[in-house]
DNA sequence: TCAAAAGTGTTATCCTTACACCCATGT
DNA sequence: ACATGGGTGTAAGGATAACACTTTTGA
């Protein structure tokens, strides 16, 4: 039995960082443990505030410069320690973003392309085949599982609105994760529930997974009223890299032409005079990022174009 | 000297409530001490989870049954605790929505119009007379004040983004209050930087007006949308009393027609098909939200006409 | 010469904004 | 009668979505 009194049990405090990079075209995550853990520890030192004692943290554990960060979301579940264990963990998870565009074929151990981990999210080349073949056909045995016909009618519509093609909305991953999971069909469900019948896609220790997807979901939204693609870009790049970078950020194709002009007109980038020597056609003009907006507007955003045409 | 290890010191786990409702077409927070704090506590008890502990916490705390919860923020600053004590403070806040519409003149203590502690936010009857008299002056005596004309450039564009009249956007509370307690012009900032040439608006103690800000700038951006007024309205309201509590949130007048016409086309409103008997003018319908958009559409807004004029 | 990617121009459509006006009630 | 708030219609402007087409390179 832990000595502590009952309005002072102790508490121990975790990092948990979700590191997103840019490499060849993939958004990457960066992980311990062979994929199985995002990078964390306990929050120590003398640091003034969260943020700082993150960044030197994850600094000294990974080597990397972190460019923009910002807080995702604070924990406190019982479950993350054994359940009748005196300690309380809480976990502060933050999404940082860092340059990493590394040559083609480099791969630094440890990045992971997330769609590892969320396949049914990836519909750059249109609709995911494990969307219509694994993942919809097992949540309409979900549906179909329910008590009662209100139940049923009820898990319906929750499956529509996030699950729908015709109205598929990238920003709710982390919904999406979350009903797979009540729903037992990834594998940290199973944990609980026994064995289940588990989707494609790989999984993670303890919520790791749910935190990633809070960091993604957050990153897709976040890429349409700011303009924080340009943290995961190099400092020169081309239209076409950046409509690229979005699409892999957003997990959808976007309308070209309308992408480069909206980029344009909001007046975010402007050219460096030079172009590219790239893999095959016209050779681009590089632009940068032009980091004055941030202080010229207030919503500097970078709208993506919401039609779905590659 | 604590004799806590490096790496292992002691912490505490602190939950704060913005606790937000409507009365008389006012917004209001709940607080404590004359106003100057806002609800906190020691996280304790054996809830599964922060958001069960906060609920309960609250409801045992201040008798209100709460409805909309959201995690807003959670620091760890070293300054909140003593400096040099072995005792590190994490602070987790929360945004809570209740319904309160009590009949006018009938007034709980605790409750406070939030415009009494950000008098500059408050745009529905025009430009905030603070503002213009006491707000940007002083701004313009900061940016005057500064090393060299770098500096001074940058404190300008700052002060622009945030506070110029044209561009005002009622989002940026949190970052405003954070400008001026830089500029040193609120009392807080008094504590480190001496006594200082403070501007009107109630201060409160420790960092809880900054939680206060972050949480109605959270509301505001929300309210644009999710349909999250509701959660502070009496089941049956009028297309008008909506469009002044949208008001009161927001702080600023909105177009009537518009308004009217956004909210019906959305469907977020069912007629109840009674009318109100109100202070004068003719009888106006009752409506209802209608719960069920919430299942049937994922981004169920509540989109407000961002038009200014009354 | 052809594939591949870059880059330009133009049109239809919808949503937002703004203005003008009528309706029903209490005093 | 008139003040007050409720309620409706419609036109102008701007942003988005969609389409068609030209340019410049490497193989």
């Amino acid at each position: 039995m832990p000595p502590a009194a009952n309005r002072s049990r102790a508490v121990s405090i975790e990092l948990n960082a979700v590191l997103v990079a840019l490499i060849d075209d993939a958004p990457q995550v960066l992980t311990l443990e062979d994929g199985m853990l995002l990078p964390s520890g306990p929050f120590e030192g003398d640091h003034p505030t969260l943020q700082t004692g993150l960044r030197a943290w994850v600094e000294r554990h990974t080597h990397h410069p972190l460019g923009y960060v910002e807080q995702l979301y604070t924990f406190a579940d019982r479950s993350r320690a054994g359940a009748a264990s005196g300690l309380r963990i809480v976990s502060i998870s933050y999404l940082g973003l860092t340059r990493e565009r590394a040559e083609a074929g480099r791969r630094e151990p440890g990045w992971q392309n997330w769609y590892r981990y969320f396949p049914w999210e990836d519909w750059r080349g249109g609709t995911p085949t494990v969307l219509a073949r694994q993942v919809l056909p097992r949540l309409r045995r979900w549906i179909e599982a329910a008590a009662d016909t209100a139940a049923r009618r009820e898990r319906r519509q929750r499956v529509e609105i996030n699950f729908a093609e015709p109205t598929w909305n990238e920003d709710l991953v982390l919904q999406r994760y979350e009903l797979l999971y009540e729903a037992g069909l990834v594998a940290e469900a199973g944990r609980r529930k026994g064995p289940a019948d588990v989707l494609p896609g790989a999984s993670m220790h303890y919520d790791h997974r749910r935190i990633l997807a809070t960091g993604i979901a957050r990153l897709r939204a976040k890429i349409k009223y700011r303009p924080v693609v340009f943290e995961l870009m190099p400092p020169d790049f081309t239209l076409g890299q950046l409509q690229r970078a979005v699409e892999a950020l957003a997990g959808r194709p976007l309308h070209k032409q309308n992408f480069r002009r909206l980029i344009e007109q909001q007046g975010l980038v402007e050219e460096t005079g030079g172009v590219s020597a790239e893999t095959g056609g016209r050779p681009a003009k590089l632009f940068r990022f032009r980091r004055e907006i941030l202080l010229e507007r207030a919503a500097a955003g970078s709208k993506l174009p919401l039609s779905r045409s590659a």
